[in-house]
DNA sequence: ATATCCGTTCGGTATTGCCGAACACCGTTC
DNA sequence: GAACGGTGTTCGGCAATACCGAACGGATAT
């Protein structure tokens, strides 16, 4: 239709569109008409493709009213997909340890060109949830995670990164210099961890540490993440240590080796 | 095709079979032709689907010679799903507390007509993992949340589902009679709590509770599961105490009330 | 009671998704 | 080294089929 797609499947890309609004909806479900107006087509065809989806257990539908909200299908392929990795599969029992040992959530990303994308979360028993988005390219400077990547690239990859991003600010904390970046990330190299510190959302701070595959290249990071509480120095520190000892042990357990720490 | 199919789309049926396939597949990934061979179409047909739904992120290709893999969308869209769902919403802070408070793995299950549907799941911290599947309805007499689901069922409607599911031996200590059943039934409504000692897969134990909606009806159940140890009796208990306590911390955060045990 | 929304059904049209053949490529194998 | 089986890929052509829009039935609201 618009795009110049290399041999696509027309009704295919509108049913996922269906998906992706569905899913993005109100936990309330959606109308036919509602969504036949927002993909712009006519209810008819709206209607045949939303009933596939439904028969494939991607959506559900709730009566009355019919209304369209996410199937069970959606969740099973999520974990079957999870399962599938063999990162996570590694990493969720480590991190399931560290959330225990620390009351933290923890989440790791994968390194997807020195951009993080959260790929698995485990909750912390606290009573505070904030939902945090798996699966998507997030922003590298604002992360704890995302700078413990970066700060395993070189300088000059570092500069492209921060270029393709464009330093975007989120809170009053975010780092949108080159400059300030590099004295952070020089920071991080230094210390072997990094910190967020209400960079990417008031109230929240991170901790991360990066993990590494067989020949050495970064493969991600683990960050710990909980409200923002007066925390000294110290017990940063604290938790720094803490998140590369579980960092380190996945790496060993991907058979990884950790790339000594290189001059500025 | 071979459906009486009220009003589908055949493309979309076609492009959500080959999901479930490669998510089913290997981790090495499948191949083009594999998968062309496995569904009956054409290369170039099942290639241009293949690119679309790469495009989407629900596969993703992995060089050389392009196998297709479960895409990040997948993650994605599933931890959407979970958001989505009021009861996962509710259910997961307290399956955190529970799993590490009993080191267990905790699973929720919904009540879908007398058969539970595990829609999520908070591993131990233990180094044994089991796989158990998300999403899909299993069979309500082998496991403990599904016989906690029958427990609150009435006696008809237990026999209804009895015969719907044939009740299948799945180990040596699976129960097969509907007399044995029965009993079951009766003991699991007396202490409260059901479990599954090695009826399902060997080696595996769970024990499991119901919780209910505003009206007493059973929603769900969730349950521990571990590996099987010699147990005391009074352990079990223990164990069952603790489960019905936080099933009902569920009840009472979904604003539900728990029916009155019924005579037999 | 009328009007306006909803979801649904039903043909007709042409879009478009499918097929099969031909191509390019790599690894074997003879 | 050349011929083979095996990939993944591209392309044209036919027909299936996915789309649309109009018409129906039902509910709710005005």
């Amino acid at each position: 239709m618009a795009e110049v797609a290399p041999t696509q499947v027309g009704s295919v890309a509108r049913a996922l569109e269906l998906v992706e609004l569905v899913v993005g909806g109100s936990t309330e479900g959606m109308a036919l008409s509602e969504i036949a107006k927002a993909v712009g087509g006519s209810k008819s065809a709206v209607l045949a493709t939303l009933r596939t989806l439904v028969d494939f257990g991607y959506l559900r539908v709730v009566e009355p009213g019919p209304k369209y909200l996410p199937g069970m299908m959606l969740i099973r392929l999520g974990d079957l997909a999870a399962a599938h990795d063999p990162l996570i599969a590694v990493a969720r029992p480590i991190l399931t340890q560290l959330s225990e040992k620390s009351g933290l959530t923890i989440r790791v990303a994968r390194n997807d060109n020195g951009f993080p994308i959260f790929i698995d979360r485990v909750d912390g028993p606290g009573f505070v949830r904030f939902y945090t988005p798996l699966g998507v390219r997030e922003l590298p400077h604002v992360s704890s995670a995302g700078k413990a990547i970066l700060a395993e690239l070189s300088d000059e990859e570092i500069r492209s990164v921060a270029k393709e991003c464009g330093l975007v600010s989120r809170t009053k904390n975010s780092i949108t210099s080159f400059t300030g970046l590099k004295k952070e990330i020089d920071h991080i190299r230094q210390v072997g961890f990094a910190t967020d510190d209400e960079e990417d959302a008031q109230g929240i701070f991170c901790v991360g540490a990066a993990f590494f595959d067989h020949s050495g290249r970064c493969l991600g990071a683990i960050s710990a993440t909980g409200v923002k509480t007066d925390l000294t120095e110290e017990q940063v520190n604290k938790l720094g240590k803490l998140v590369i000892r579980y960092a380190d042990q996945l790496t060993k357990e991907l058979h990884g080796r950790k790339t000594v720490r290189r001059a500025i």
